[in-house]
DNA sequence: AACCGGATTGGCAGCGCTGCCAAAAGGCGA
DNA sequence: TCGCCTTTTGGCAGCGCTGCCAATCCGGTT
């Protein structure tokens, strides 16, 4: 009874129905479990499939099915190396594993053009959703996008217009209400410590949210530090050493995100300063060690699996085509 | 000129042939840049791609091309919340990209069961190669990927025999490379503290070679703690005081990975336990605020990044079938 | 015994593309 | 100008599957 493959040749379908006595379109019927088939069809199709190793070319079922569209969903991101895209990805994978769709990535390194070619690539396998971060693409991406009538979400970000469904936060309300609480604990001598912000615009959006909002109070930013390349707890160190060399009567610092937050943190540990007493800092994100920390890293918490999860609900059922999750500000020990 | 298109129904290949004025064939090669073709069929295509908007069609390429497989590689992981796992995909698709090929994930959340379904549904997408992680899989999902005759590579672990190729390092000997670090540094008692074990099996192997190292050096661990659930640096300090509780007189703690040392370090740093002086700590995985910290974390650092490229690489060309790229123990000044 | 309606089944075109092969078009020396 | 060889081109089968439609089966009716 060992049904010794021919080698570089894979069980079909047909072999399937072959192996059963039964026709393809009854073989298909049941393994799709769509239209009606008798019991002993079922049985005899599961057990050709245990006994051949079957395995369905969804290549050819997609191609051939309605639609022609894959059950895949295309996600472009902008990178792996900060904790919010796999915290995304987390949240998505989880729902849509669910529904048996798997996700084909593409990681664009914060640049549009890469993108733009991500999209192309992902489109061609005919997703049936396609998943972009942030609001900021290329004409060429949109017009890519539109034309494909896939289904579109864009995630993380609400501070504009979409082109089909997005799903998010508004990074520029959390840049406000970052600002207004160093504003009420008195601080005044505040300055912001950052990546590269060409190249992230959710942070540059939160940015101008938190001075905006300074501004409401009468303050502007009294000291401004960004450091080339991805943020990290290093970078942070080191930038905070560089704006107290430069600025050294701060009294709070904005960073970026918690990473940078916790260099800076580490910083303060190793040059004695007093947190928050001699120099308040304050985060974003609300990623796992803040809470950890000898003092809790006051910081906002994003979101993040559950804009993941919503982005997945969303490109599913037809749910609302704009969903804000909003944040929530952790008030925290350094701030 | 403008060509509005039927909505519902994308551009075709033939849709292009036609508006060149050529043969589906030859838009195919030009398309492809494989075989020859004239100069004028070049331009002719370009234009009425442009003009078209045409997306080529990767699933009909796929069935119809040789050996009908894609130009996708599948790729299951336990988990996304482990920086590890994004680590190895960052490498990967940094790699892939380059020769465009997307990749297709599943997550299995360390259960062998869902690995196996996973396997089961990329492999039904007919990608050019499996990516597991770790050795150790259900029967099933080894007699899926020996049937499927795609390239199987297995990422991490080396410490046993794989399916095809294997990238990656041995734990049990960074486990024991830890232990011998930890008895030369004078160390004698030292505790364990780790996530769950039945769940993360490297983290089980590094414990092994921990072990039997001490046992060379006449030692046994001195106290254990396991918590229930994902590392974090939560997790971390409530198992270091949960470990303290019970065995005061530690000496040393070596834990399942940094984000439990960094909690651990959290909790020394509240408790004003000093460190190394009052309890050592020794990490695993060398991430990026272990050499921020004020006292840099003493850990192993591992290649993750050079595993995801070294296994892209390892699935596109014919290197060798196994590559140990070994780690580098951190000497630090936790411990 | 002939008949009827719903449940089940099989045949086959066709999804969009590629690979094969033969046909057409050039290029060039005699 | 002709024949020969190389380059370029187009036609068409077929990849493995699904959707449509017609054929068959089954049980109870009349």
């Amino acid at each position: 009874m060992d049904d010794i493959q021919t080698p570089g040749r894979l069980v079909t379908l047909t072999d399937v129905a072959r192996a059963a006595g039964l026709g393809e379109s009854t073989v298909s019927r049941v393994l799709r479990n769509h239209g009606s088939y008798s019991k002993r069809a079922g049985e005899r199709v599961a057990e050709a499939v245990a006994r051949l190793g079957y395995v369905p070319n969804r290549l050819a079922g997609s191609l051939a099915g309605q639609g022609a569209s894959a059950r895949l969903v295309g996600v472009v991101i902008p990178s792996l190396a900060n904790v919010v895209f796999p915290d995304l990805l987390r949240g998505l994978t989880a729902a849509l594993d669910a529904a048996g769709i798997p996700c084909v990535i593409g990681v664009s390194d914060y640049d549009p053009d890469r993108e733009e070619a991500l999209a192309a690539a992902l489109l061609s396998w005919r997703p049936a959703a396609l998943l972009l971060t942030g609001l900021e693409h290329n004409p060429g991406t949109v017009a890519l996008a539109r034309a494909s009538s896939v289904r579109v979400v864009e995630m993380i970000d609400t501070d504009g217009e979409g082109i089909d469904a997005v799903v998010g936060f508004s990074n520029r309300a959390v840049g406000a209400a970052s600002a207004r609480h160093l504003v009420a604990r008195g601080y005044r001598r505040i300055a912001y410590l950052g990546h590269d912000l060409a190249v992230d615009l959710r942070a540059a959006k939160r940015l101008a949210g938190f001075e905006a909002a300074l501004g409401e109070a009468g303050l502007a930013l009294y000291g401004k530090e960004i450091r080339l390349g991805p943020s990290s707890p290093a970078s942070g160190r080191a930038g905070l050493e560089a704006l107290l060399a430069r600025v050294p009567d701060l009294d709070a610092v904005y960073f970026s995100n918690d990473d940078m937050a916790l260099g800076g943190y580490f910083a303060c540990l190793s040059a004695g300063l007093a947190v928050p007493g001699r120099i308040a800092l304050f985060g974003f994100n609300g990623l796992d060690f803040a809470a950890a920390m000898p003092q809790p890293l006051s910081t906002v918490r994003t979101p993040r699996l559950e804009i993941g999860r919503q982005a997945a609900a969303c490109l599913m059922g037809d749910g609302p085509k704009r969903i804000d999750l909003g944040f929530e500000l952790i008030e925290g020990a350094t701030a």
